[in-house]
Formats: structure tokens, sequence, C-alpha cells
RNA sequence: GGCUGGGUGGCAGAGUGGUUAUGCAGCGGCCUGCAAAGCCGUCUACGUCGGUUCGAUUCCGGCCCUAGCCUCCA
């Protein structure tokens, strides 16, 4: 029984898909012409999530997520940037993947591109004209008339005359009301464009995901999700286009993840305050990004700070030190979460997926993982295979949510944030850890210890075992 | 101004009409040559003023503070 928030009616519904046992789920993915910030990780992240509990409950999940490849902004960087808009597409969807890879987003099962469904954008705006939601502006502009699309501001609670009143928008004098958005714009001067019934031009943003959405899913699908702000006027104004369009519901339940914020304020490139994922990548290692953004429900505001990331560096510490040194068992289905006739499902997995099934509560889903991990460390010692058997689970659990998916030992003993220079090589490691083995035979606990501070000045943790002594860096 | 969300212990962050969130940090103990890790125990809470209730951090109302949207933005 799963539960999602729905941002259309403002309450935690009972999730029933349109056809039994598939989900189809359309996400607005990047524009692109620029690096992925912290604030896309977090789309990437939450939603892959999503997708990996919706698959875990044995959904078949089809999983769109556009990408945005002409626009205002991609137009003027290509320009400063003296290079052709191709070129700057190219090369930015393909450090998003990077990004995304390196994040163990997986990929969506489409990624379709505005500039390849320029077909479907037309055909969806001739149908708007056709049925009278659209007009052509005396500059050639095609809008949206708002004000025959009854349910305009459903989703985000507005009212079309407190939008007027409270207006900031600059009188646009072609358009016939200045809530009315542009859905075709005209061809400029040096701009790239495409023919249309209306002239040559190009789409509007929102357009764009109303048509390939209809044209990947179908008119009527699950769910769509994006960030808090796409909310108005962009999903809005999809829903104004997409029924005026089909005539049918547009999309059962929509999902908004929370902005990250720095210095409360949100994360932003207009503000200029963000960081991009490349650049936390070269400290943190891509599970403790994903940790930090987990650590939060998807709906809360999220607080960039070094302190956060370092406190999801410990928390995964703790966790891949429950894992350590325990060889890896298979995982029954009832270990799984699997839901079957024949068994009930084992404690921590049971409640690890109730926390998952109730609006995707991560946070207490990684309540369940730590302690899971404390039954982990109490069994070793006691019993090696059961101890083993729980770390199994703990791993399978943690694989659900794209974390503790990394070899222990290599996740501990990795040079996580470490310049590659003043990091201390294995070999040196392993040979101080012998040297010192031999003055703690022969008693001498002054060069034991003298040794042991030697390697923590060097960032290098030391742990004595029954099994010998082990080491770890230091976050 | 209109519309959405928030305000939880030293920090981060769930949740609940009466009972331990969880992680980090602190304190005491066990373990250890000493540590570390681990285990056990333990201290710091629910913005504010009212109301409902046997009982509210949890429900209702006012107030204060705060973030976001109303312009491109995940």
């Amino acid at each position: 029984m799963l539960y999602i928030h729905n941002s259309l009616t403002k309450t935690k519904e009972l999730f029933t898909p349109i056809e039994p046992g598939k989900v189809r789920l359309y996400v607005c993915g990047m524009t692109v012409y620029d690096y992925c910030h912290l604030g896309h990780a977090r789309v990437l992240v939450v939603f892959d999530t999503v997708v990996r509990h919706l698959r875990s409950l044995g959904y078949q999940v089809t999983y769109v997520r556009n990408i945005t490849d002409i626009d205002d902004k991609i137009i003027r960087r290509a320009q400063e940037n003296n290079e052709t808009i191709n070129a700057l597409t190219e090369r930015f969807i393909h450090a998003m993947h990077e990004d995304a890879d390196r994040l163990r987003v997986l990929r969506p099962d489409a990624e379709p591109r505005a500039t390849r469904h320029i077909g479907e954008i037309l055909n969806m705006i001739r149908a708007l004209m056709e049925k009278g939601y659209a007009y052509q502006a005396p500059n050639g502009d095609v809008y949206y008339d708002v004000s025959r699309f009854a349910r305009y501001g459903a989703l985000s609670g507005k009212h079309l005359e407190d939008l007027r009143a409270g207006s900031r928008v600059e009188i646009d004098e072609a358009k016939d009301d200045p809530l009315d958005f542009v859905l075709w714009k005209a061809a400029k001067p040096g701009e790239p464009s495409w023919e249309s019934p209306w002239g040559p031009g190009r789409p509007g943003w929102h357009i764009e995901c109303s048509a390939m959405s209809t044209h990947c899913l179908g008119a009527h699908f699950d769910i769509h999700g994006g960030g808090m702000d796409l909310q108005f006027p962009h999903h809005e104004n999809e829903i104004a286009q997409s029924e005026a369009a089909t005539g049918c519901k547009f999309v059962n339940v929509w999902m908004h993840n929370g902005f990250v914020r720095v210095n409360e304020e949100k994360m932003s490139k207009s503000l200029g305050n963000f960081f991009t994922v490349r650049e936390v990548l070269k400290h943190y290692h891509p599970e403790e990004i994903r940790y930090f953004i987990l650590a939060s429900h998807y709906r809360s505001p999220l607080n960039y700070s070094e302190e956060n990331l370092q406190q999801a560096r410990a928390a995964l510490t703790r966790l891949y030190t429950a894992l350590r040194g325990l060889s890896a068992t298979p995982v029954r289905s009832e270990e799984r979460g699997v839901r079957s006739n024949t068994s009930p499902l084992t404690p921590h997995p049971s409640r690890f997926m109730e926390a998952m099934n109730d609006d995707f509560n991560t946070p207490e889903a990684l309540a369940v993982l730590f302690d899971m991990a404390r039954d982990v460390n109490k069994l070793r010692g006691e019993n090696t295979n059961e101890a083993a058997r729980l770390a199994a689970i703990l791993k399978h659990l943690g694989g659900l949510l794209g974390l503790l998916q990394d070899d222990a030992e290599n996740y501990l003993q990795a040079a996580a944030g470490a310049a590659a220079q003043d990091a201390i090589t294995k070999e040196e490691i392993e040979r101080l850890i012998a040297q010192r083995n031999l003055a703690r035979k022969n008693k001498n606990w002054a060069e034991s210890d003298r040794l042991r501070d030697v390697l923590k000045a060097r960032g290098i943790i030391l742990e004595d075992g029954p099994g010998g002594t082990t080491w770890r860096r230091l976050g």
C-alpha cells in the first residue's frame, strides 16, 4: 500500500496506477546550458529513488525525463561562448549524464529532447488553435488564452484575479491578457527556427513538456514530477495545454521536491550561489551526496553546508563499518521487502518498506538501516553467519536507495577528499602497520603509539581487532 | 498584496493525542596494553499566546519568525 502526497489535492493519497502493475512517470529535466548543481542533483536522486521503490514494489515503470535543448538562455550562452547551439547542448547533455551516472542515478527509459519533437509540439498547438484555446498575436507569437481554461490555477491554488492584481510582469502589448503564455515564438533574426503554420519560429517552454509527455506516455498518465518552482506556472500551464488539447485528464499525481538552500536561500543559477555536482564530487563520495539528499524528506527544504556533507560521511561510515569483513550471502525474497503469500516479511525489511510506502520517507528508512547496523555489530562475534546474513539484507535495502553498493573496505579506505599528491600510499600504510605490530609484539608501547600517531597525522585511523589491525581514512 | 510550505533537543532530521526516532556531538560504563571501532546506559526538545481534551509537541484559532512561488529557474 503506497501512499504519495499529491500536490494537486495537497493530501497523501493511496496510489492506484491507471493500468494495474504499470506506472508511467514523467519528470521535468534540465535545460542544458550549464553543469548540473546540487539542486538538479536533488531532482535526479529523489525521482531515481521513487523509480527504484516503485520497481521494488513490482511495478513495471516507464520513466521519462525530458531535456530542454532550445531556449533563450541556451541561445544566449551559445552566442557568448561563440559555439553552435548544438555543440553547447551536446556538451552539457554529456556532462549531465556523467554526473547522474556517478550519483548512481539510473538512466530514464526515455529522454526526449524538445528539438526532436517539433512535430508533436506543432500538432498540439494546432489542436489548441482549432479548439479556440490559442491565438496568434500581431507580432507573430502564438499564445495560450488562459481565460478559456476554467481550472487554471487548480494545482498551485491561485486565482486568475489574484494573479492579475499581484502581477509584476511587464505588460506585453501583444498578449490579450498578461497571464497568457507563449506556445510558439516567432523567429527573430539569427535565432534557430522551424517552419510552422504560423510562420517560422520555435516552441515555448511549457508546450514542450506537454507534447513530449503525451507523446511518450499518452494523454493520461500516473505521476508527473519536478522541482517545487515548476509548480507555477510551468506545471499549471502543462495541465491547461494538455487537458485542453486532448480533452482528458492529464496526470493523476503531481510530485514536487523541495529546494536545496544555501544560507536559508534557494540555490539557483540566477542567485549564483550554486555548487555544481562535479565540484562537490571532487570532495565527497557519490553516496555521501545521495545520503545528504535522502536524509531529509523530499518535500522539505535541504540546506547545503559543508557540515551536513560531513555528517553524511559520518553516517555512511557507520553503516559501512557494520558491513565490514562480512562475506556476501544470498538474500531471500521476504528479506528483500518483496511481499508474497508464502512467507511474511522479516521485521527490518518490513519496516523499511513501510517507511518508503509512506510517501517515500527516506529518513525513516535510513533509521531502519542504522538499527540493522547495530544488530549486525551485536551479532558479529557471537554468530558470524547470522551477522553476515543480516549484513546482506542491510546492503540490499541500502541498494534500494542507491547506497552501500561499494565494497566496505574500499569505501572506508578511499581517499574521499584527500588531494592525490599528499595522500599516503597503501603500501606505506601497510609497512608502518607491520612495523607497529612488531613493536606491539615486543610490548614496546611507546613506539607502537608513536607509529599510530604518525599515521593519524596522515589521516589514517588504526583499529586493533581480534583478527588483527585494520585501517581506514579519517573523513 | 495573493498563494504554498516551515518553525522539534548542541547540530542535522523523522514522527506521534498519553510510551526510545535515527545519525553526529557530550557524559558514564564494558571491551582494549592504551586507543579506535563496537556494545550498554544517559543528559539537552517540540516558536508564541489562547482554545478543545482526563491529557497536546501532535487537533483548532490568533500572533511572531522564516523559506518559496506570483519573472527564467529543479
